[in-house]
RNA sequence: GCGCCCGUAGCUCAGCUGGAUAGAGCAUCGGACUUCUAAUCCGAGGGUCGGGGGUUCGAAUCCCUCCGGGCGCGCCA
């Protein structure tokens, strides 16, 4: 929270007890809080308090009483009360200068909170079957999911990234027999792939790298043998190669959570004993059954099928317990679209587990829709869930990728525009921000050229800043404070995008505005730690979603 | 049919733990380059916030209802 509003939180709060204490106000004094008005004649901030705290009598004159108890402080200029009852503070501008010198100042934690209070959160986020390249869906979830864990970090929680991989079912029994079978064709044998199996074309290429590796010794043992065998491996490829296309997208897990460990460890089984505890289970045809239905869903859940084996559910109930056990205070998951019909089950078996369900987020993270030339490419409504990651990357790059996949919320649907993407023109967002910041870096080697000292944001006479277009730069740089925290709470990170271009925009006028490296020493050295600071904030909100911040371009 | 998501400018979408005159980009139209990056900037037009009800001092935001679109409703994942 920025230390203007909490100052002005301790002053408003003073003259509501005194307002109390004189009778005028029934009740408790709530916490007021603050706002930076949309129209610049509202001041610097406002505070809704007086409406909220009238219940029912004069907002205005309540307002009013507030102003009179009001203790002195140097920083407001001048308070009014205006519309129906809104306090309107006009400040003097050393909080305006006080923002860029925290700023500019490295290290400063200028846009930092810890209102997450050390929360130890695990965010869990593509977790793609590992059974085939990643694709472009899962991108959106890589740079989500990374987005809103620094968003996290940023305000104070204790974040750990997590993949889940889903290495055990029948979905890995189907990968082992598509594999076996590709590796007998590689062999010249005749070997069919499951109708249900991985058809792709990807698995001759997997096959054929692995098989220097193993020479022809599988071919004589049994299929089934076979197939667990080059399944196991063709997985842990699998899983190298998803990783290091991720981390091409710039995206690194801390924990890949194997399924299969969940199974041999007794937890799957242990989850299931929890769930019969609570007695919403039951049998029925052979399978095991939860009643989610008692809460919420819309009909009970297979938990064991009846040849034996456990469902998603179960293992996912296992999963929850896990991460609990881990000592994780909130659980986030991204899911993909094609997840959401297990939301309602899923939550159904946490809040049976006696877990705190609202400790518990499940979020989709909707389909991506490719666009050339206007038109869906391949005219599929679904084209992002089979164009690989990789492809992507090569075409357009993973800054332009990633700032794209954040600009819009989650939950919607999003057109991915590749013309635009590509583009190197002020049209391309990515492009525009990027440019604010190399513009900037433009500057500051200028002015070194010129053999202008280095910026001392401490000293620098901020006062000289008085130009329309430094000041609404200024306000600008002030926004962050309330971003940051705003985007980590709504998990929203498309408020961060939101705001670096109409940063980097605000810049751009000043630009024109204000020429930076003049004759005027002081006036320069004020301007250069407005440039540092409106630099550092872009590269900051940049690297929270990690999007690179260039020098040059 | 049930559940979730979406419906805001011509297009793509922000804004929705209620706040003062609803925003951006693209597209359209009109301007600005002897300048630290014109890869830019300035201006204009463009809206029944899907419709209707309700709660409130105040609703794009909350509730109800209807309409339209998407997705999900397997002993698949």
């Amino acid at each position: 929270m920025a230390e203007v509003t909490e100052l002005l939180g301790a002053i408003v709060t003073e003259a509501l007890d005194r307002a109390k204490a004189d009778g005028l106000l029934e009740g408790e004094v709530p916490e007021p809080t603050f706002e930076r008005p949309r129209r610049k004649d509202h001041g610097d901030w406002a505070t809704n308090v007086a409406l909220v705290a009238s219940a029912g009598g004069n907002p205005r004159s309540l307002a009013e009483a507030i102003v009179e108890r009001l203790p002195a402080s140097d920083i407001v200029r001048s308070v009014e009360v205006a519309g129906p009852g809104f306090l309107n503070f006009h400040l003097s501008p050393r909080w305006l200068h006080d923002i860029v010198t925290r700023a500019a100042t490295e290290g400063s934690g200028f846009g930092r909170s810890n209102i997450g209070n050390g929360e130890k959160v695990n965010v869990e986020y593509v977790s793609a079957n590992p059974t085939g390249p990643v694709n472009v869906v899962s991108g959106r979830q890589a740079a989500v999911g990374d987005a809103i864990s620094s968003l996290l970090e940023a305000t104070g929680h204790e974040v750990t990234r997590e993949f889940y991989v889903n290495d055990a079912g029948r979905q890995i029994e189907l990968f082992g027999e598509s594999v076996g079978a590709r590796y007998l064709q590689l062999h010249g044998q005749d070997a069919a792939i499951p109708e249900e199996g991985y058809q792709g074309e990807y698995l001759v290429d997997l096959v054929k790298e692995l098989s220097d590796g193993l020479g022809d010794e599988l071919l004589n043992a049994p299929a089934d043998e076979r197939n667990k065998k080059l399944g196991r491996i063709a997985l842990d490829t699998m899983l190298a190669q998803m990783s290091a296309t991720l981390e091409r997208f710039g995206t690194t897990f801390d924990v890949w959570f194997s399924e299969r460990t969940l199974h041999e460890a007794g937890e799957v089984e242990a989850a299931l004993e929890a769930l019969r505890a609570t007695g919403r289970v039951y049998e029925n045809d052979g399978a095991v059954w939860f009643r989610s239905s008692d809460l919420g869903d819309d009909k009970d859940r297979v938990l064991v099928r009846s040849d034996g084996t456990p469902t998603y559910l179960s293992a996912d109930a296992a999963y929850v317990l896990d991460k609990f056990g881990r000592g994780f205070e909130r659980l986030l998951y991204l899911w993909g679209p094609d997840h959401h019909g297990s939301i309602v089950r899923f939550l159904a078996a946490v809040e049976s587990l006696g877990l705190e369900r609202d400790r518990v987020e499940v979020s989709i993270v909707q389909v991506v829709s490719l666009m050339r030339g206007g038109e869906a490419v391949k005219s599929s409504k679904r084209a992002g869930s089979i164009v690989p990651l990789e492809q992507l990357i090569d075409d357009v790059g993973p800054d332009a990728a990633r700032y794209i996949f954040l600009q819009r919320s989650m939950e919607a649907p999003l057109d991915f525009d590749l013309d635009l993407a590509r583009e190197q023109a002020p049209e391309n967002p990515v492009f525009y921000v990027q440019y604010a910041h190399a513009r900037i870096c433009s500057i500051l080697r200028k002015a070194a050229d010129e053999g202008v000292a280095a910026v001392d944001a401490t000293s620098a006479p901020l006062e000289r800043l008085e130009h329309g277009s430094e000041d609404d730069l200024m306000r600008a740089l002030a926004t962050y404070e309330d971003v940051i925290p705003e985007a980590a709470y709504k998990r929203a990170p498309q408020r961060v995008t939101n705001y670096i271009e109409e940063l980097a925009s605000t810049f751009s006028s000043f630009y024109r505005d204000c020429k930076v490296v003049t004759e005027d020493a002081d006036l320069t050295a004020a301007r250069l730690a407005l440039c540092v600071a409106t630099k550092n904030v872009i590269a900051d909100a940049l690297s929270l979603l990690g999007v690179s911040a260039p020098e040059r371009m």
